[in-house]
DNA sequence: ATTATCTATAGATCTATAGATAATGC
DNA sequence: ATTATCTATAGATCTATAGATAATGC
């Protein structure tokens, strides 16, 4: 029966002195990222001090620097959280030829749109920060790039991307502007954070589809019939 | 004939220290400005100290104190910068009544990626500040408020604004969609900062019109007749 | 006298490390 | 013994001000 109803500290360790603080349940890593996940969204990296990060995760600044090297390393392993699950996503959407790829492309554009807005820390705003260049994020910017050439494909076997790919750089140069719609995101949903997040993405994916030069097919093809109650 | 060919420094007050770097020909004042907009844009604001931005204005830090109050100070004024033309075009386009509002909002698309990436700095880095929302700036916030306005009366002017206002809130959400890729067109423009500017403002501003619904029109409304030579 | 700059610095940070301490585990 | 935390702090900043200095202007 022990370690049950999680009341008592039954942790090894000395104990943290902000003893007011309840538990969160994650383990203390967790509770860093999370940490940090908020403060870097909301103030900006350069701005975020890692005793500011240390001190919401509920311990003193020092403790941090058990876990993690530095605010750089924290910056990095929430990046790659981010893009990791998208690219988990590309790979099954590659493979999948049976549907029409302006399909699937929108789907990828409506998932992404969720992981960079739909989590309760809008990472998104992490695309946005101008330290994304620096040297320790190149494992990131690779997988960035690994994600925007998955979108070329898709966006290169639709209809549109045919006739795009006829004019010499014509294709990259859409793809880009399709790309960057979604990795601006955050731009758009900073103007009205009240819209609900799922009719949200579907209209960023409409958008990026019909830059791309499609028309947007809609979340479910649905058959055509009598139409569904309550729509 | 003094101040002629700019050799000596006829210029009152002490001497700079660092007399190796030569005169720009601008005043310190915009000197250091021009010195906040690359480091701002490529270090990002909270990155950048004060010296920083100083020395490479060619002067030692406390000098910079002379001119601005601070660091927020420069970024009010670089932003302040790039809205106000930006303003100042729209007004002009709303008067305009005789041409369609489809090609209006082309041209307003257009010029806002010209000013965001077209100049030395890319000052379109500056919109994706998290630092945006300090108090300081909310007079450039009200600007760019009155800006998105801008883009809404007129996306509203055009045939798809009027089947867009049909819905409650698919105005405001298809203008945030807009307005978001224009002010993010810096994340396009990163991944290929090869292209030439020109080029990329038309395509921009033709993905702006797509994702309005929109047929994008093309620079000069081209007279239907035999194809110009050289296209 | 006025001006633009300089040097010097107080005060307030912030990062990263060293070493102590207070738990549990065995 | 091991672990997670703490306290304390050295060293390196960074901002903003005070006051000195070296030009031109009159």
């Amino acid at each position: 029966m022990s370690g049950g109803t999680g009341e008592g500290p039954r942790r090894v360790g000395r104990p943290r002195a902000d003893q007011l603080r309840r538990d969160s349940g994650r383990p203390p890593r967790e509770d860093i990222l999370c940490a940090a996940a908020e403060l870097f969204t909301v103030r900006g990296y350069a701005a975020t001090t890692t005793r500011a990060v240390a001190e919401r995760a509920g311990m003193r600044q020092a403790t941090m620097y058990h876990y993690f090297g530095g605010k750089e390393e924290l910056l990095a392993e929430l990046l790659e959280s981010t893009v990791a699950p998208s690219l988990a996503l590309l790979r099954r959407l590659l493979a999948d030829t049976a549907r029409p790829a302006a399909v699937r492309l929108w789907e990828l554009c409506r998932s992404d749109v969720l992981l960079l807005c739909g989590g309760p820390y809008d990472l998104g705003a992490l695309y946005l920060l101008p330290e994304l260049r620096e040297p320790r994020l190149a494992r990131f910017r690779r997988m960035r790039g690994e994600l925007r050439d998955g979108y070329r494909a898709l966006l290169a076997a639709t209809p549109a991307g045919a006739e795009l790919a006829r004019e010499r750089g014509g294709l990259a140069l859409r793809n880009d502007l399709v790309f960057g719609l979604i990795e601006g995101v955050m731009l758009v949903r900073r103007s009205d954070p009240g819209r609900p997040v799922a009719a949200f993405a579907e209209a960023a994916a409409d958008a990026a589809l019909r830059i791309a030069g499609l028309t947007p097919p809609g979340p479910p093809p649905s058959p055509p019939g009598p139409p569904t109650p309550g729509g």
